[in-house]
DNA sequence: TTGCAAACAGACCGGTTGGTCTGTTATAGT
DNA sequence: ACTATAACAGACCAACCGGTCTGTTTGCAA
């Protein structure tokens, strides 16, 4: 027998689908008749657990992109060590690279850099995230600061929020640029930046 | 009397009004109606100097927005003192940022985000200016360094790819960040980095 | 068992978009 | 002056897109 009726199951399912959709074409381009087919649900069903296509592309970007990029960050910022963690964070960042994940870039810029202009909505959403994230980063440092691990001279609120938008431009790059060795180069060269903060 | 026909001034113009759109909604957002209605021709003008927006779309890329980007690094690129220059560009660029300019982000990078995953001809075009660009600075810090203007363990190809990187991320997240301040610090850090590549 | 609301299904719609086609006007060459 | 053609002008069109609306099915509570 086919699975019983679950709303919210089914919900998730058009927003994993729609991420997808998103993450590969942009917000725009990701078409609803695109969306509906791959996941296999009606119109209906869509608008009923959606008021349009604007609060799927809000759900979408907060329960997915948003999810994820913070997450991504959860292990290095946890650290005692934040520097070396952060270092080794970004080289295995390096080197797990595959061309075709590359070449999608981080959907969270993808999106921001595409709507941030257009869509209030995202707007706000974009710069609530980077704000947490860089007080994170800034807090991390700061404590590793007070802890003797990194040089007394570094300001931690500047720093932190070059090494979030260098490492975004690198995903950018990565995307459009082509070569994923220059990917590489570039995250490594960041993480020599980071070491070069110890003490 | 009005100005006599002019095909060539009338392609450029066309170009202008096109370019200034997209530079605020990207490129699919940027409507035919909303160019012609701004440019006050019609569009049998425009069909008759363009095959498709796409076309017209490649010649606002390559013809505005990738000249202008290029033009931008003509003036730090050609010192002596490469690195100086770069340092006072980047400072520079930092003290004379607007709120406005800067929430419109680099085209380019706008234009390659949202579209080298969807237009084979972006992407090529995009990557080839990269690959220009990176080798024009990758270039002049060789010479520098073979000057002893910098430190004979930078490896200047990876290193001009993370400063473009970085300026890339730096523009893309005052578009989307929020805060001009931000932008400015941001900035100010990649030039004390490239300061420190000094011997 | 029945009533009822939630969860869908899918036909339909108006607006918009890029693109075409036919007609008109200016201009350069002879 | 004549004519061929480039340079427009603008009505028209088919496709698509997000969104609505009506109808059907499912699950659940009484």
């Amino acid at each position: 027998m086919p699975p019983p009726r679950d709303p919210e199951l089914t919900r998730q399912h058009i927003i994993d689908v729609a991420a997808e959709e998103m993450r590969v074409n942009g917000y725009k381009a990701a078409g609803l008749a695109d969306i509906l087919e791959k996941a296999g649900v009606s119109k209906g069903a869509l608008y009923h657990h959606f008021a349009s296509k604007q609060d799927l592309g809000y759900a979408v970007y907060e329960e997915v992109f948003i999810r994820e990029f913070l997450q991504d960050w959860d292990l290095p910022l946890s650290s005692d060590e934040p520097i070396d963690a952060l270092c080794e964070w970004l080289l295995t960042c390096a080197a797990t690279a595959t061309e075709e994940a590359l070449s999608m870039g981080c959907p969270v810029c993808n999106i921001a850099v595409e709507m941030s202009g257009l869509d209030e909505g995202i707007r706000t959403r974009t710069v609530a995230m980077f704000e947490q994230l860089q007080s994170r980063i800034s807090d991390a440092l700061e404590t590793a600061q007070q802890r003797g691990q990194v040089r007394s001279e570094v300001e931690v609120g500047p720093v932190s929020a070059f090494i979030l938008a260098a490492l975004q431009g690198a995903f950018a790059n990565g995307k459009y640029g082509g070569d994923i060795e220059t990917f590489k180069s570039i995250v490594k060269c960041l993480a020599n930046y980071v070491a070069s903060l110890k003490r």
